[in-house]
DNA sequence: GAGGAGCTCTAAAACGTTTCAACGCAGATC
DNA sequence: GATCTGCGTTGAAACGTTTTAGAGCTCCTC
């Protein structure tokens, strides 16, 4: 049960807490000689800052929170590597939330980060509800929104154009000769599954879309839509998924029917996750910068905090990629 | 900037902090009406207790570190699932840090668990260096392995028998008809995979198992164990996997290059991911109790942390669970 | 009606750090 | 030699809670 403290390195060091203090948060105002002694000091006491004092007297710590719908995604998984490089590299600390798809959830844990004080948060937002991110702005904790366009000038965010991906899905579908076409996607509700359509409806000009609205966005769910487009005939010759979980499940159940992909049935993906090359069928999708993502919303974040004076809130719109595999050759 | 503590509460509902702080830590101390009282003016300020200070005063937070190898990995999202579960259930925090098979990130992000004062750190420890470990607990900070058995009786862990379920899929294999076996496998050094191939043997009782070590263990990896044993000639009739992704990527290998899966070569994975089921030909895999796996740590945990008096260390060792899908029929 | 028991509630002292005004000292300037 | 400047350091006052001893009440008991 190690009580070392400032005050014990202090007097180890033959110097004042104050001096401690200085070494720990600006060397730079220390001179070379005590700032080496304080420094052996605290090697030799192991001594461990204590981070709640310091974010109780400094009035903010050195730690942001992220908040994900669901960590289980790789979509997330790789955006929240992106976020822990650059907070690493600057020093911060990432408090990981996961609200699980449930808002519920959600707002528990904005609550835990406000108690901890965070410096700020980085969020996916579950739905539009803006009213919990308000509440934390007004705590003066910054909010950059994360895979979601901001709906107000004063706020960053960064997002991938959905409705670019939706289109160059459709044109790529398009091109490759297929005429009836299907879209199997995830709650109509989700931003990102209506914007997709939206971009797969601009490419088709007017002609029909088949829309297969599924009540998740899991393999599961996408093997029990394949069920549904071949219990009820007349088959697409192209299918556009508003998510790779959705096209791995499509792409077995379809498999298991006897159908050929891509002989039979085109089939486009989204986000491409590290599976949808590894599956039987290798699976053409649409990518993301998603480790950029992460990258870029902690960088704004960050510049948010440290420089609140010179910081010019920022929109970002990345966009998306088509990767060609086996699925549509 | 609301700056709105405890003592504001008090002035509000007309009693001192001291009051305030009981309704917040012991309720039943207070009386039902003030209490109330108390309440909604909390509601009415907007209060949030700020978690420092109560940390700093109190002498320990409600939040424990959770520190897992690669929250990439399905497997160790389901653990983090069932500790965030019984966590919230208890009141505490987690704090969920990542350290991507690197030592020296594992080491820094136990550096920010004991900076915060972290109640408890339950992790699956990279290698067997108990260095930091031991540090943490010397701190008095209590910590539990996860997916790894304690090699000390005054610690709790939590693992699966792994060398029971390398003997597991053997067998199945064996009953199957399979007599020319082999283990595509991570690197030897990892304790799990190394039980696994021990457990294989002793199922085969002295019969060859030809043994295909790979660097990471990928999809990537499995699709070029798959290529590498192909080349090589002499075809096995039965190949088991260290790792669900090992397997996805081999039975991609094998099916570019021809080989039917299970007709030709038969196949067995480990930790039986959501892919597992949701690939081409459903993967045959060997289930471990994940959820309960995490649910289970945190509960030895947190009771070490609330019981500190009566906790009897314990080491819980799981069986894991054969699942039968298409690649071994 | 004095004394005690049992409840509520209060006042004030911590917890370990950061911050800031002030201080001492060396060298430069007149 | 007196005054100024600037650097490096110190001492003490915060920060917002929790905690503890005990103050003030009301109700009982004798």
């Amino acid at each position: 049960m190690s009580t070392v403290g400032i005050r014990q390195v202090a007097e180890h060091a033959g110097v004042s807490p104050g001096t401690v203090s200085n070494v720990l948060n600006r060397p730079e105002k220390v001179s070379a000689s005590t700032r080496a002694r304080v420094e052996t000091a605290i090697r030799e006491l192991g001594f461990v800052r204590h981070a709640s004092a310091s974010t109780l007297r400094a009035g903010h710590s050195k730690t942001i929170g992220l908040s994900v719908i669901d960590i289980g995604n790789p979509f997330f998984t790789d955006v929240t590597a992106g976020v822990e490089d650059v907070a690493s590299e600057r020093g911060y600390a990432v408090l990981l939330s996961n609200s699980a798809g449930s808002t519920s959830k959600e707002e528990r844990n904005l609550l835990v980060l406000a108690e901890q004080r965070v410096r700020g948060v980085l969020i996916t937002p579950s739905d539009e509800g803006p009213g919990p991110l308000d509440r934390l702005r007004d705590r003066g904790i910054n909010v950059v929104l994360v895979d979601h366009p901001a709906h107000r000038p004063d706020q960053c965010s960064v997002a991938v154009n959905d409705i670019i991906g939706g289109q160059t899905a459709l044109t790529h579908l398009l091109s490759g000769g297929a005429s009836r076409l299907a879209y199997v996607t995830g709650p109509l509700t989700i931003r990102q599954c209506l914007d997709r359509r939206l971009g797969a409806e601009r490419a088709l000009r007017g002609r029909p879309l088949r829309v297969v609205e599924m009540p998740t966005m899991t393999p599961r769910a996408g093997q029990q839509a394949a069920e549904k487009i071949v219990s009820e005939g007349d088959l697409p010759d192209a299918v556009f998924c508003a998510n790779d979980l959705l096209a791995l499940g499509m792409l077995r159940g379809l498999m298991h029917a006897g159908i050929r992909v891509p002989d039979d049935i085109a089939l486009v993906g989204y986000d491409d996750i590290d599976f949808a090359a590894a599956s039987a069928v290798s699976l053409t999708s649409i990518r993301q910068p998603t480790y950029q993502l992460g990258r870029v919303a902690a960088e704004l974040l960050l510049d948010e905090c440290d420089n609140p004076g010179t910081h010019a809130h920022q929109q970002i719109m990345f966009q998306p990629e088509l990767i060609v595999r086996e699925s549509t050759r």
